[in-house]
DNA sequence: ACTAATATACGATTACTTTCGTAATAGAAT
DNA sequence: ATTCTATTACGAAAGTAATCGTATATTAGT
């Protein structure tokens, strides 16, 4: 029996991935790195933060004044579980067809093409 | 100038899913679908595609009795939208980062994996 | 024409998300 | 110690989404 799964939100999400991308991180610092691309109060991603920690989404040590927040979620498994939703939901199960649309509306690298065959390889000898 | 994109919620995603899939259909079939998988009133469909017809997500022929829906916005528009918005804000703008992701956790067929090398090998040639 | 069945219209309620103001608290500076 | 500053706590409001009950309208059957 696992724990159930909680859909973060939109705004949960964008804090999450500062988090994921910084490790540790204050309240003010996520939220400078929110303010750098919208318009919010800081007591707006304080309470977010706050709510996140009471669903279990992050961690924190608040031993000290400023609290420290961490994700208690992976981003592997975040990803994992919106993107096999989008494609139950939206691609009627195929995550090629999913695939399929992401290579061909976005340009990738030639390295990224060759990462993509080189899994790719990897599938086929299965 | 292009008309705003107007981001379906996700139960409006549900019913365009089943009107992508039948082309035309009254409220009670799409309901009759939802109903399958999910416990919900027939009002609640109903008001759902009279929400989706004011958005301009759907159209409808209401010369007759039984209003005969339709859906107004294009199945790969939509995943299109949707796709982008999950890349840049969960995968980092990386589309090869969601399809290594994909192709990781999900089942593909030969044919399938064929379809991708199709795929990857114009990619590889521009 | 009357009744039953099925549909739409519409308002109200509930739930969820996001927002922010204000108060309380802790620490730093003087 | 007192003041200033940064932080958390908390509640309430605003915004959005989903739900459904009830009224009204339309059609088909008798």
């Amino acid at each position: 029996m696992s724990t159930k799964y909680i859909k973060p939100t939109e705004s949960e999400l964008e804090i999450l991935s500062v988090l994921w991308k910084n490790g540790l991180a204050s309240v003010r610092e996520v939220h400078e790195e929110l303010a750098k691309t919208k318009d919010v109060g800081y007591t707006t991603t304080l309470k977010l933060m706050q709510i996140m920690h009471e669903k279990g989404l992050v961690k924190r040590d608040a031993s000290v004044k400023t609290h420290i927040y961490q994700a208690a979620v992976s981003k592997e498994k975040t990803q994992k579980h919106l993107l096999g939703k989008m494609i139950d939901g939206l691609f009627g199960g195929s995550s090629t067809q999913l695939v399929i649309q992401a290579l061909g509306n976005h340009k990738a690298s030639h390295e990224e093409l060759e990462a993509i065959q080189e899994l790719l390889n990897n599938l086929k000898n299965q």
